[in-house]
DNA sequence: TTGAAATTAAAACGTTCGTTTGACATTTTT
DNA sequence: AAAAATGTCAAACGAACGTTTTAATTTCAA
């Protein structure tokens, strides 16, 4: 009874991570608990013993994942509002907030960046319904503060369109991070590693210009550079 | 030796209806032989015994609907691009040619248009690698022939930049072909049934500004209206 | 009508899945 | 040290999967 110290330090982390690992490369349909009880070197029963069900295992993976980042979602987004006391926050701000909890999350993991990042995707892309309880009631959180917070960024976009507007913003960040792997292996060549860094702030822009809808803009010179195929 | 008066016109053609069906309700790897074949109201060897397999059959779902759609994006591109002989088309044309064949596919389909949606974007979300080769060569195509067009169009937007912009633009169209019905469940309330036509519309005003990037749009009055929730 | 080909039907094949069992080992408590 | 709780292990369970087999049936040209 002094199970304080460390939460989980034997078999149960062990398969904690080993899962984690492989719902991330193979998603999570694919992975048997064979496949986890094997990676952990434990025994097939382990993960019944110390779970109760796959299922169950499935959501704490993807709690120890999303709790985080929700908090620091909902922090992020308070700390802004506070910032501007009354009056709403810029735009680039409140989608700041929104994104950058997953990057900030991603040093905290064991977890390749490029693991990491598709293990969130794939709990994103999972339709709402089928997701755990959980896990979609953090969804469910996070899309009412941060639809208000927009809603109150742009007042003169009705409710309906906004609403659209930002269920294309979403699919664009689930996206960029389920299938980002492939642009980071073609562009990012020279610089450094924070590849996904400069990917949050392209990302920020676009969906701030999205959102807004703004005017036409400039149509400059040309340029030739790396091909990319896109899943159309 | 005459199978040319109708292509498929006995339980091939029951299974491929049954097997789409499901597909677009359940997902494709929700679905098995079984249910298929049930649902068709044959045995369950059918499947095997016309298609060879169930992949077999999956990609034969998929060309169905994909084939259509692909070479009526790229006769759209083709046409616009004529009739701006030389000079690139307006961004809005680009986009509406990549989009609109999906809606005018549709209506030569026996699928409800929340199927049918649902079963195109779950075509799209499979990752690049792990769909059938002659979808993934159509998606090539299509990649490499709107990439250029888009590149002409934005030719101030560097490769890498719009690489990324695009990805976030086939993110939003997969998300709203996947996730599009709690929409239109929420909000089309008065009006008539193409509602997708004015989600397209509202598609391509949003992908059309955040390829731009285009300045800060205008900030007037308030509203309030419908709350749904998002998968954040 | 007859005989070859195409289709359907019932049953079973071999695998893999998540889960459970029961014996054994380890650790902790009394 | 004895007893009780906890964890591990090999083995097997029943169900579901895609697929195959084998025989019966239908189709249809000769």
């Amino acid at each position: 009874m002094r199970e304080l110290i460390i939460p989980e330090c034997g078999a149960k982390r062990k398969l904690l991570d080993a899962a984690e690992l492989l719902f991330a490369e193979k998603g999570f349909e694919a992975v048997s608990v064979r496949d986890i009880t094997q990676l952990a070197k434990t025994n097939v029963a382990a993960v019944n013993y110390h779970f109760g069900s796959r299922d169950h295992l499935l959501t704490l993976v993807m709690m120890r994942y999303m709790t985080p980042v929700t908090e620091e979602r909902l922090a992020r987004l308070d700390f802004v509002e506070r910032k501007w006391h009354g009056n709403s926050p810029p735009l680039e701000e409140i989608l700041d907030s929104l994104v950058r909890p997953l990057v900030a999350q991603v040093k905290k993991s064991e977890l390749t960046e490029r693991l990491f990042y598709k293990l969130t995707g794939r709990i994103f892309a999972g339709q709402a319904d089928g997701l755990p309880p959980p896990i979609e009631d953090q969804f469910k959180q996070t899309s009412e503060r941060f639809s208000k917070a927009l809603a109150k960024a742009l007042p003169s976009i009705p409710a309906e369109e906004l609403a659209w507007r930002i269920h294309f913003v979403i699919g664009g960040m689930i996206h960029m991070l389920t299938h980002g792997e492939i642009f980071n292996r073609i562009s990012g060549g020279a610089s450094g590693s924070p590849t996904m860094e400069v990917t949050l702030s392209r990302f920020i822009r676009f969906a701030a210009a999205g959102l807004r809808d703004g005017a036409v803009g400039s149509i400059p010179p040309d340029e030739e550079g790396p091909q990319a195929v896109f899943d159309f």
